[in-house]
DNA sequence: GTGTGCTGTCATATT
DNA sequence: CGAATATGACAGCAC
């Protein structure tokens, strides 16, 4: 057992890191939320750091408080602490990030446990108050409630919490004998760590709480916790009598017929008060606040429908998770029945893992978010709406499969109500605001009769199998391009990248893969020397210098600047490359000689009758030039033209045969008494200068267009990666929306009782909500409602 | 000796 | 139409 927890716990770790690492956010902020619940830091996610020692600090925290970490209190509180800011952010797209959050799961000493086990009993399920609670156990429900979030500006959190003080109805008949003693606080730690990957996946720890709870009043007779319990069902049913609603009978739970009674004026309370949820689900004002009355209205309905759970089969029958689960399910699964955990046969699906839910193409693998879509539209229990239901709302949680199975055993389904129940909204403008004319179960319900085949199989309004694939095709690409991208992204990442993801561009980017590659080096040249790239700028420097000739130096006057100007521009050619090879390391390699200026050889003796062909055939001897005096040095960096020019006795610089614009050109050409010889020359000088620089310039242009392209193609995946990564977090931020929807939803319709006080099936009535504002109920068809329990009962066995 | 890259030059197209 | 410019192609050179 030891080996197996050690092997769990790693593995957990481990597990833990690679749904951060695909983006799912695995949230431990929960834990934090007690000791500092920054907002910010609730939706954004903490850093690793600060979640690992709030994390630890916080589980000492508890343990010095002797709250066993069995406690359902501790669930609940999360749970609503949770909810309540899932509800706080439904009102925006909150685009998560990815993040990466580690921590050490670390196993507590035995007795910590058992110092905090005895606490722990005493808490109760149910209980949905904050840990502040834990001196209050006896505080009623309400109270607790009141005091569930002291934080939190929401009164919402309050009625979360009176609404979970509801759920232990459900097996109050149980909660004589729950006992969890194989469960070890590790290994609660290592639940709650898998809890808190659920919950941000979309699932409830209302499942394992279930369950927990199951195993809890089946196993483990607590005397704490039924006097807590009793205590709690006095506080109920006061607040009952408070409402006017008859009492339930909270040492049975059996269904009280004196329930229906008060069951019109209740149903309306219970509608209002939904409606208020709904509303402070979507901020539109600061309205949300539940006054003290509200709670216990809703602490009266929950207690009333615990009854009808009395009725239903025991609750471990109704918990078993039938549907085929996902690989991220089926782990849990293991891990849970390796645990010794098998008693709970809760559903443990995660209702929304970001790719269970919608990489299930067919209905039974989805049954979670069927279960969280579906659950007015399936006359079958059960499980899965339950655990849904209670990721969002722990109260209605037990309060829905007491209301399966009672509507499943007793039979006595409801007829579909032909008239149906008008249900007014007070605040139905702002919800009218909000929804418009909108029927809610079209919003995060499937259509309801369709579903023939099996509830399981309807899928969620939006596609999510196309999202599935959507997200698990891109996956690997986004993550990989935004490391590259938003962090450096250099050209060997890009090109790796490239070459990984982005087969079907059809554009090579190969630049950088080779030291020498003519790209890389031709993109660093032409963006460093970019700046200088005008063809005004670059054409003046770029004129080729006329080198100084002793012979012409003493009769030409102009030579001295002309050589001047040559040394410079070659000094800013090799500038221009020693300051490339500066930023790339890999032009030290390609030293060439660019300066546009040709050794001169003064042992060549240029035959002006043949000035192309001599210079060309000897145009360079190093070893004479060498030996040549130094004014002959300077004909080093004379071109072929200039020697020619020199040769040809050419009066004037090839700078101003070159540059001179066509009229001055002209006049100098009229002011000296040229031959045809020093004309020809002239002119070829003129052009092949011109054609040179033009040369240059066009060779510029194509670097920078390459340039251009590849900025504008890696624009492009940059592009591309983000709004893929966007369109995944939009995608996720809709699924948990639709998520919270649903789980509003349920809540809302659960706390619904028709005029005789019963709740109405949700496979036969749904939410609708009118152009009006108002709320109605309409019924389904009664066939859609058995064709749909069919399957799911089917899978049920299965799983059994 | 060969391959590669840079440069200059030519021919031609384009402006 | 001519000049200027752009560009493809080629050759020479350096590495």
């Amino acid at each position: 057992m030891l080996y197996l927890k050690k092997y769990f716990t790693e593995g957990l770790i481990q597990f833990t890191i690679l749904l951060s690492l695909i983006g799912v956010r695995v949230d431990v902020d929960t834990y934090l939320s007690n000791q500092l619940p920054p907002l910010r830091e609730i939706i954004l996610g903490p850093s690793s750091a600060y979640t690992q020692t709030q994390f630890h600090n916080l589980r000492n925290t508890l343990d010095g408080y002797g709250i066993h970490p069995k406690s359902v209190d501790l669930d609940h509180f999360f749970t609503t602490r949770r909810l309540l800011n899932q509800v706080r952010q439904l009102d925006r797209l909150s685009v998560p990030s990815t993040e990466l959050n580690t921590w050490l799961v670390h196993r507590e000493t035995e007795t910590v446990v058992s110092t905090s086990s005895q606490s722990s009993p005493s808490i109760t399920l149910d209980n949905g108050a904050s840990l502040e609670d834990i001196n209050n156990i006896d505080s009623t429900p309400a109270m607790r409630g009141g005091a569930a979030a002291p934080e939190s500006s929401y009164n919402l959190n309050a009625a979360d919490s009176s609404l979970g003080a509801v759920a232990p109805e459900g097996n109050q008949e149980q909660s004589s004998a729950d006992g969890n003693d194989d469960l070890t606080k590790e290994d609660i730690d290592l639940i709650d760590i898998l809890w808190r990957q659920d919950i941000d996946l979309g699932a409830g720890r209302e499942v394992f709480n279930y369950s927990n709870r199951q195993k809890e009043s089946e196993e483990k007779p607590s005397l704490l916790e039924s006097k807590d319990r009793n205590e709690e069902r006095e506080s109920l049913r006061n607040g009952i009598n408070l409402q006017g609603a008859p009492p339930v009978d909270g040492e049975t739970g059996e269904s009280i017929p004196e329930q229906l009674a008060g069951l019109s004026s209740q149903t309306s309370l219970s509608l209002q008060e939904c409606l208020r949820l709904l509303e402070a689900t979507f901020p539109f004002g600061e309205e949300a606040e539940f006054p003290a009355a509200d709670v216990t209205e809703e602490i009266s309905v929950s207690n009333e429908e615990a009854p009808s759970t009395s009725q239903s089969l025991p609750l471990g029958s109704q918990l078993p998770g039938d549907e085929p689960q996902l690989d991220l399910e089926q782990q849990w699964q293991d891990i849970m029945a390796i645990m010794e955990l098998q008693a709970m046969e809760v559903n443990t699906t995660d209702p929304q893992t970001d790719f269970s839910s919608a990489s299930a193409p067919n209905g039974t693998t989805d049954a979670n978010t069927v279960a969280n879509f579906g659950l007015a539209t399936r006359s079958t229990p059960i499980n899965e709406d339950v655990s849904l239901h209670q990721a969002s709302i722990p109260s209605c949680s037990q309060d829905f499969p007491q209301i399966f199975n009672s509507q499943l055993d007793s039979t006595s389904i409801p007829p579909p109500r032909a008239s149906m129940p008008r249900l007014s909204s007070s605040n139905s403008s702002n919800i009218n605001s909000t929804f418009g004319a909108t029927n809610l179960t079209g919003i995060f319900l499937p259509p309801p009769i369709n579903g023939s085949s099996s509830n399981i199989t309807s899928t969620p309004t939006l596609p999510d199998p196309f999202a599935t694939l959507l997200e698990e095709s891109m996956l690997d690409e986004i993550s990989l391009l935004d490391l590259a991208m938003e962090e450096g992204f250099s050209q060997a990442q890009a090109s790796q990248l490239e070459d990984e993801l982005d087969s079907d561009s059809g554009l090579s980017l190969d630049s950088s893969h080779s030291p020498a590659s003519p790209s890389s080096s031709e993109t660093s040249c032409s963006s460093a020397a970019s700046s200088s790239s005008t063809s005004a700028t670059f054409s003046e420097e770029g004129a080729v210098g006329y080198s100084t000739d002793s012979e012409v130096a003493t009769a030409e006057t102009e030579e001295g600047a002309v050589g001047g100007y040559q040394s410079e521009y070659s000094k800013l050619c090799r500038m221009s490359y020693q300051d490339l090879s500066q930023f790339h390391p890999q032009l030290d390699s390609i030293s060439h000689n660019h300066t546009y200026n040709l050794p001169l050889s003064s042992a060549f003796s240029e035959h002006p009758e043949l000035p192309l062909t001599a210079g060309k055939k000897t145009i360079r001897d190093k070893h004479s030039s060498k030996l040549q005096p130094p004014q002959d040095l300077l004909d080093k960096h004379s071109s072929r033209d200039e020697r020619r020019a020199r040769t040809m006795k050419i009066p004037f610089s090839n700078e101003k045969i070159i540059n001179l614009p066509v009229d001055e050109f002209n006049e100098l050409l009229a002011k000296h008494h040229l031959n045809e010889a020093q004309l020809a020359l002239i002119r070829d000088i003129r052009r092949r200068g011109k054609n040179k620089m033009a040369a240059q310039n066009c060779r510029k242009r194509k670097l920078d267009a390459i340039i251009t392209l590849e900025q504008g193609v890696q624009d492009l995946r940059r592009d591309k990666a983000r709004l893929l990564k966007e369109k995944m977090e939009f995608l996720r931020s809709i699924r948990q929306m639709k998520h919270k929807m649903q789980s509003l939803y349920q809540e809302v319709f659960s706390q619904l009782r028709d005029e005789e006080g019963r709740p109405y099936p949700p496979s036969q009535y749904s939410l609708q909500y009118s152009a009006d504002g108002s709320v109605l109920i309409m019924p389904r068809s009664v066939t859609a409602a058995e064709q749909n329990r069919k399957p799911e009962k089917k899978q049920k066995d299965k799983k059994k």
